[in-house]
DNA sequence: TCTATAGTACGACGATCATCGTACATCTGC
DNA sequence: GCAGATGTACGATGATCGTCGTACTATAGA
């Protein structure tokens, strides 16, 4: 990760949070590829922010770290910072903007699984 | 695969061509999270069927071969004899029977990158 | 201050992945 | 039959992935 050593306060957001015109439908796929994180989208989608450890997750703790870091360098959700918890949510309004309808499509047909 | 061993005919289907009902939402996220794969997907988008070797992909032929293998295997093409050629289409009706608008959300986000 | 609690960092592990090259199979046209 | 074209099979390689355990940080509450 040379590219680290580079960052300006311009760009230094990129690597954990892309802006809502980086988001890749590529990263954004293979995000919602894995059944866990899509299991974490899926509890996300009534818009409720939800901490780690709110969702029961068939995983340990730092499996569950990992599924969140790649949500949010996908761009899927932001964490907030709240105490010791770290509170999700899902950015409906960038993915909308960005790829409208897929979040929504992805989600139903999930559901139906 | 020691399934393959035990294939009935009425399962022999289900390696290389998983059944409507048997689409998986995992897999096919999965197939279309491949930058190469999803240009292909979005070369047949317009419902003809072509060649693997019509599409100039940037990969060479086993890849090629690789990457049509995991569409098919999750569900998204199918492939048919012709000749020396394999033609690949688009499984339209059966990913919008059991995933209803997810390829057309997809290709649209694709197109917008 | 001491002790939980919530989450992260780091390293490890086996599995899967994308890619390639070479060899092979199959069909077409001569 | 032979040569060319199209695609597959197989094995290898380096990268990424999902998972875990342990150690660590940071906050909240007593």
């Amino acid at each position: 990760m040379i590219e680290a050593e580079l960052f300006t306060d311009a760009h230094a957001h990129t690597a954990g949070r892309p802006e809502r015109d980086e988001l890749e439908i590529s990263a954004v796929l293979h995000a919602l590829s894995d059944p866990v994180r899509l299991q974490i989208v899926a509890a996300l989608h009534d818009g409720v922010e939800r901490s780690c450890g709110s969702l029961e997750l068939p995983v340990t703790k730092s499996t569950c770290t990992h599924h969140f870091r790649v949500l949010r360098e996908a761009g899927v959700i932001r964490q907030r910072h709240e105490g010791t918890s770290r509170l999700n949510s899902l950015r409906r309004d960038d993915l909308e903007a960005r790829f409208p309808g897929l979040l929504d499509t992805v989600l139903r047909a999930a559901a139906t699984s």
